[in-house]
DNA sequence: ACCTAGCTTAGATCGCATCTAATTTACGAC
DNA sequence: GTCGTAAATTAGATGCGATCTAAGCTAGGT
């Protein structure tokens, strides 16, 4: 039998504590909801789905505050567009999004030569750069080209 | 006294009669809402404003209708994120945006040096990039570090 | 002058998000 | 372990931007 260092439940644990969060068991249904594999880009609503699964009395208003919290805290990032805000656990700034206008999905992508986009006019303080490409996704550029 | 060749009045008349959309006083006031000078970047809700003045009995649901259509036939484009969508009548597809995080305005940019991005990925086919900058704008930037 | 597809309208309805105010709970101090 | 309290949770109300409905009006072709 393996004992595993450290549980993944202890490190969401911790990850909260140390920036000054209590821990909840609605915040771990929550948490969870996130490394349940999947691509990422969930809705609140889809996070709340999966959390009141296993914890039945959960409030959405639980699901937003908490959503808000871990924005704020630096946990997840909001991808805001068309619809609902979606929310990213993958901080890698290096990644961008690609938004299918036929089907409304949402994909991560990478950029080559982005590094020396800059801007022209000043006075501004740049804090992130968000770059969103629109068009077909592979799956629907090659199932016709009607746009939804 | 200066005769000018075509008013802009029959300039706006003309853009709508030529993608085949009827020239109403609706659809005549909603455009000069763009035309009043300004920056661009105005929610629905401002365009209602300021054609309501000159048409009292205008609905929203006409304001909303038409703003969909002008994108659609490509007068105006959306631009969505956090907030009400803004409609812009800047087409230049080589502006981009800049968003302030303190108070929230949105700002034209221009990017020196992003000719050259391009997907890592393949499969998908790109019909356009945004490039939405964060962060202070140049007032912002002055008056205090607060984050509203 | 007439016809009709296209347009407009008030108000209902929708989806997502936030707020309210009462209750419960995590967790540091003892 | 008990206690006190700020933090968190809850159901339901409320808000806001946008869309829908279905009845009436009109631009523009014939
Ligand atoms: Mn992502
Ligand atoms: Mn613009
Ligand atoms: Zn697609
Ligand atoms: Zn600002």
């Amino acid at each position: 039998m393996v004992r595993v260092s450290t549980s993944s439940r202890d490190d969401l644990a911790e990850s909260l504590r140390e920036r000054g969060l209590r821990v909840t068991p609605q915040r771990r249904a929550i948490l969870a909801a996130f490394s349940a594999g999947e691509n990422g880009h969930v809705t609140a609503d889809d996070v709340f789905e999966r959390a009141v699964a296993g914890l039945p009395e959960l409030s959405r208003a639980t699901v937003y505050n908490t959503l808000g919290e871990l924005v704020r805290v630096g946990l997840l990032q909001r991808v805001d567009g068309a619809g609902p805000t979606l929310y990213d656990p993958n901080l890698d700034r290096t990644h961008h999004h690609f938004r299918c206008l036929r089907c409304g999905s949402l994909s991560d992508i990478h950029l080559e030569g982005e590094e020396d986009v800059q801007l022209a006019e000043s006075g501004y303080v740049v804090e992130r750069t968000r770059v969103t490409l629109e068009g077909l996704c592979p799956t629907c550029a090659t199932t016709g080209d009607r746009r939804r």
